[in-house]
DNA sequence: TCCCAAAATGTAAACGTTTAGATTTTCCAT
DNA sequence: ATGGAAAATCTAAACGTTTACATTTTGGGA
């Protein structure tokens, strides 16, 4: 028994051509009864499994897509990808998972080997918005979702959060609460969250009029150390502010590591909204509140307008989801200190 | 200029012969520069990628492995998929990733699929230890990475961390503090994790000549839930513990929020320790003491073992790597109540 | 019994590579 | 100029499928 059973094999076996066991293994039907029991004995004792490559190369379908994220230790990922998987499991599609570690560079060679392999279409959250890097694959005309960050240089499919609504509604809560030295710690300017997040901000303080304070926006770069940083920056004003918005999740667990080692007690000398739920929230002595994004569904959605893409290709029109997110108000900003 | 370009065109644009085009894909050298520059004008002018599919029928191997964890949701496996990767990255490798919900059914079919595709190799944590389900692997000779659990069927390679010392550790601390009443939150007993921190916890008694009490030996399922409730179940002995040992994160958290809601106060009236960092550890009052995991380590050593093995096959014994957890005392533990 | 459509099966040509082995070209020592 | 080894290139046969088309078998009505 040499390696690998082949199709020729397993027609030796049973007798037929290798045509007829093809028409088996793919379930077309029009094989005769006795026939294909025959064949399906001849594959169970030989251990025969269909090679893909093969298969692939006629076909010109792999019945898998691609997942690139920036960083798979950010726990919102891992989330977003299991309701991609769910969903892609049902409709028998396979997942290629890849990390850039916010690299564009890297997020290129993921791309151009994720053509090699001749993906179906990729499900995205690009590195770097513009999109210049993501050329060949439009190229290819392989089907592409955006999630979470847009794709600026080709019109793609989309599944944003709305991240303006969802920053708006906190800082509007936060100024309900009587605040009025809000500050917030901003995401990169040049992702798309990060700048709309910074956006709900000014929209809200502008409705209420507040006066925007070049001092209270301060930048963080999505990370938890820089969250952490960007909190004792804060702190060391001489006017500070009594409430803070973080722009994500891991931000927020930096900016609460500073808070606990400052001594800034949350809930009465500073309130707190974070963007992300996270899983420290319900332990935090007052509780976080924060905008919560629906990460399974996210997941879920991104894969149905890939494959809708996949089957329908061209004749569909752009589609964008916006989903909205959702304010949970617990502990951390009820307290807020009136001014008046 | 109909769809993807294939060496053909290559060849033809550039006036050569596929084979010398291969040669120049592959750089195998022996191709006069001219023409090799000639070529390479040729590949950037129709944007040629070289089909992987085809490639693996001749070369009878993908460079890509696969990777089956139990449940991608727990923040345990993307640290461990980032060393993987991050090794893999570097002797450019692939990977699938795919998460089985914690069913030997769905991770039997995912095996199935990833033998189609031709992975190089498989790291896996498996949700069925004995291993039944993946006689398809072993028979077609592919090679298999343990990870965290065992395979008791056939012999694998494996990257398990030392479970029982850990436990060990961890409840000879909490004795050391004066605990005599300590409880066990268990994970399942027919897991490598579940039952050797179970058996950790009794050597530990057993060594401090402390009686063994059923009671205190309580069955969770690693879930968050089956942790909730199961502390729940704890504070309505009537005999209390005055500490809790939890065998993994997700329980611990569970345990933790039952804490909360039923005013049982973490440190005073009840000491604790937990497998695995989590998070939210150094958010509580007091911070909580836990058993640490390697994470990245675990899976970078995972990779290269699987790598030596797709090298060298067979020619390699068996190797099985012992990873030790590392207790970190926090508050949680500290003021155990002395019964004397 | 014969005919013929329908059903079942077979034949052979792709698909896009890699690679042994054959052939041609280059170029240097004579 | 010439022979011949080394370098460069080419030819053609795989690899394991799918599938259009051709061929054979089956079975029921006449």
């Amino acid at each position: 028994m040499p390696s690998k059973p082949n199709i020729q094999d397993v027609a030796k076996l049973a007798n037929v051509s290798i045509a007829t066991v093809s028409r088996v293994i793919n379930n077309q039907g029009g094989v005769h009864r006795a026939t294909e029991e025959r064949i399906q004995k001849a594959i169970d004792e030989l251990g025969y499994i269909r090679n893909a490559a093969a298969r692939t190369i006629k076909r010109k379908e792999t019945n898998t897509i691609g997942v690139i994220v920036p960083d798979i230790k950010n726990p919102f990922f891992p989330l977003v990808m299991a309701g991609i998987e769910q969903r892609a499991r049902e409709k028998h599609y396979f997942t290629m998972l890849s990390s850039t570690n916010e690299s564009p560079i890297i997020e290129e060679k993921i791309v151009k080997n994720f053509i090699e392999r001749g993906v179906d279409g990729v499900i995205i959250t690009t590195a770097n918005e513009n999109g210049d890097h993501l050329k060949l694959l439009h190229d290819q005309k392989i089907p592409i979702v955006a999630v979470d960050r847009n794709i600026k240089r080709f019109e793609v499919d989309t599944v944003l959060v709305d991240n303006v609504k969802g920053s708006y509604q906190a800082v509007q809560h936060l100024i309900l609460q009587g605040h009025e030295k809000i500050a917030i710690i901003c995401g990169p300017q040049n992702t798309t969250p990060g700048h709309e997040r910074f956006l709900g901000y000014k929209k809200a303080l502008e409705n209420y009029n507040i006066l925007f304070d070049e001092r209270y926006v301060i930048q963080g770069d999505f990370g938890e150390q820089s969250g952490y940083q960007v909190t004792h920056e804060l702190y060391s004003l001489e006017d500070k502010p009594t409430a803070i918005f973080s722009s994500n999740n891991l931000m927020s667990i930096g900016c609460m590591k500073a808070l606990n080692d400052l001594n800034w007690e949350l809930g009465t000398e500073v309130s707190f909204i974070g963007f992300d739920d996270i899983d420290i929230a319900t332990f935090l002595k007052p509780k976080l509140s924060v905008v919560s994004r629906p990460m399974n569904a996210i997941g879920e959605v991104a894969f149905q307008l890939l494959y809708d893409r996949i089957c329908f290709k061209e004749s569909l029109q752009k589609r964008e989801y916006l989903l909205s997110p959702e304010l949970i108000i617990r502990g951390s900003c009820r307290l807020g200190k009136k001014t008046f």
